[in-house]
DNA sequence: TATCCAATTGAATCGCACT
DNA sequence: TAGTGCGATTCAATTGGAT
């Protein structure tokens, strides 16, 4: 309530905007999207979401280790010759989504470190005024087939507003009741977009990385009020559409590709408007933390080279740096190395293990109790 | 012991390394970060940690490694200067870094939504070639009291070589062991840096930024090998260096405030490095002494005539004497008959073919690990 | 119908040493 | 330096067929 007083009060000392009437609501611009950015007056949407191409250079052909082949994103969209050229690219759709922002409009993009780090400097260096770097933790990445590498199990967001003292829409409340009365933090673990969600054609995804309507759902719940215009520049298969129409928000997509637009306007036909069943599935769920024995040895719980013992004191191992442990003459993980030992199908590593802890013999599953105690929230 | 024959090998084609007792080992270096790098020599380092200033409001007391100055601009409406001259200050760090560097070695840093995308950008511009961007989701954030924004609950983390085709130390298997037998991924839950491990003096803290040393533990342990040598420009108290002689690594620092060296000279006298029974990690397969299946045979552990066959039993192959295959129309080595068999376009021998063993159907793989256990020393 | 197992798949900068 | 051969390497979710 106070907010849209303030909005008005804002409005009336500024240029008239731009009547809904003479934007393109609800439609596709085909074309470049720079030149598509053209056709929309100045000052007149309220969020840019964009998720440009990442400029991945990948390399030769990957296999998984059961031989079956990975099906890269090869498409022409992106291929850049150097950094000059994808900087040049960026500052150019920068510059038309900074003209149709209204000054208290917000951008919002996506990224990876292939171009993430080149995206935030230059939209500091044209004035844009960070608010958050977002990092989405998916649940379900695709694993690093050879082993060279960490897991690249996350993607980076970036909310910027028109400058240092711009206003911005934040709905603080509607964020923190979507997660269970706790602060929204800057970290969201949602899960990839697969299943019924994926759009699919001939058995085959029609876009190659097509975005879960939960982050775009999360983004503009968060950041737009009932009837602000959305404008995505890199539209795709239409997520950003069919979000913004089950929230109520208006939109405006740019895209190049034709067989893009056709399954996105299909798409968003079928979005259906909100109700409060959908909204509960969106909701993150307050997972149960998670502790690798690992954990406690780089945490300083439990130091390398400290002796476990089973409860019955026969067999001893020691830990080593990397949370393995080593008995006699065999190494193994806390549920390895236990299971060896005895000769056993399995083994509970955490409940087999035993140290001693101020004076008593504990298993160590009491260390990981007492290390999410002492972390939890 | 075979990985130190290759790295020797490889050594003898490269200039001769730096001995060690040229290097500041275990030392500060007092002063600019710039000009104390400058004393050590090139190609000298496995890797650099750097956790520079976030402040874009910079004081003027930066200089370039030519020696000259840097002017700050520090007024509040010149971001645009602001950020140039933090752009000129991270180029002239990363200058030195770059040279101080191992064409092998490679380089971590550390920043918020503030600098990283303009450290992340000016590293790619250098050429260094990022091999990971890693998130350290804080588990116990400061909340956004205001609440005018999410909850900044994250860091990030650049990982990158010298240049796309360098190789670089990645400890696969220590990683994989550490997180309960499951790759490690990009994401990171740590808790910051509290209780007794924060260093304080009179009840104040001594540093305001001091990274936990399970961060570093984790870095150190995925990229560096054992009696590595460590570069921390903004060496702060020391975490770095505590945790370097924790894992038996070598460490250098630069330090420009007095208070931050005493106190980190006085922290890292007392850590404890760990013995070598708690260091030693896992080995990946790729580093452990290689035992070719010929072996196998020679030394009796698989008779000649065997017959090998993959897990589904489609294909068969009979052992020859000199550890090649036969199938009914192809022959070929453990790894190309598979491959052959297959199509596929590549295949480990060692975990396609099985055998009958002690009454269970096993890889092969399985009779290597039980011949290195006997043979080992 | 419920359950289990096998196959498929996702924005991936994905090997190394020798000739 | 390009080519070749050895051999190391995957997690979570979904789907569809078999039990």
């Amino acid at each position: 309530m106070g907010q849209l007083l303030v909005k008005q009060k804002i409005r009336a000392r500024a240029p008239a905007p731009t009547p809904k009437e003479l934007l393109p609501l609800g439609q596709i611009i085909p074309g470049d999207c720079i030149e598509a950015m053209r056709t929309i007056p100045d000052a007149s949407v309220d969020m840019v979401f964009a998720d440009p191409p990442y400029n991945l250079q990948l390399g030769g052909d990957l296999s998984r280790p059961d031989g079956s082949h990975v099906d890269a994103v090869t498409n022409d969209w992106d291929k850049f010759s150097s950094f000059a050229v994808y900087d040049q690219f960026t500052r150019d759709w920068l510059t038309e989504a900074r003209r149709v922002l209204k000054p208290e409009g917000s951008l919002w993009v996506i990224g990876s470190y292939h171009n993430i780090f080149r995206l935030g400097a230059i939209m500091q260096d044209m004035g844009f005024w960070i608010l958050n770097d977002i990092v989405w933790r998916k649940a379900n990445p695709m694993p690093n087939f050879k082993g060279t590498r960490f897991t690249n199990a996350h993607e980076t967001l970036i909310w910027a507003s028109m400058g240092e003292k711009s206003k911005y829409t934040f709905n603080y409340r509607a964020m923190k009741t979507l997660n269970d009365e706790l602060q929204m933090r800057s970290d969201w673990v949602l899960p990839i977009c697969n299943g019924a969600e994926r759009l699919k054609k001939g058995g085959r995804k029609v876009h190659p990385t097509q975005k879960p309507e939960a982050l775009l759902y999360r983004v503009m719940l968060a950041t737009t009020n009932e009837g602000d215009v959305v404008l995505d520049p890199f539209f795709g298969t239409g997520t950003t559409g069919a979000v913004a129409k089950r929230l109520g928000r208006e939109w405006i997509g740019c895209e190049r590709e034709g067989d893009y637009r056709e399954a996105a306007l299909e798409r968003i036909e079928m979005a259906l408007p909100l109700d409060e069943r959908a909204l509960k599935t969106m909701q993150s769920k307050r997972t149960a933390p998670k502790v690798a024995f690992g954990t406690l040895i780089e945490t300083g719980w439990i130091a390398p080279g400290t002796v476990l013992s089973d409860k019955k004191n026969r067999f001893r191992a020691v830990v080593r740096a990397d949370g393995s442990l080593a008995a006699d003459k065999v190494t193994g993980s806390i549920h390895g190395l236990g299971k060896e030992l005895q000769g056993a199908p399995s083994c509970n590593g955490w409940t087999f293990w035993h140290l001693e802890h101020e004076g008593q013999v504990k298993p160590i599953d009491a260390i990981r109790q007492l290390y999410i105690l002492a972390t939890e929230p």
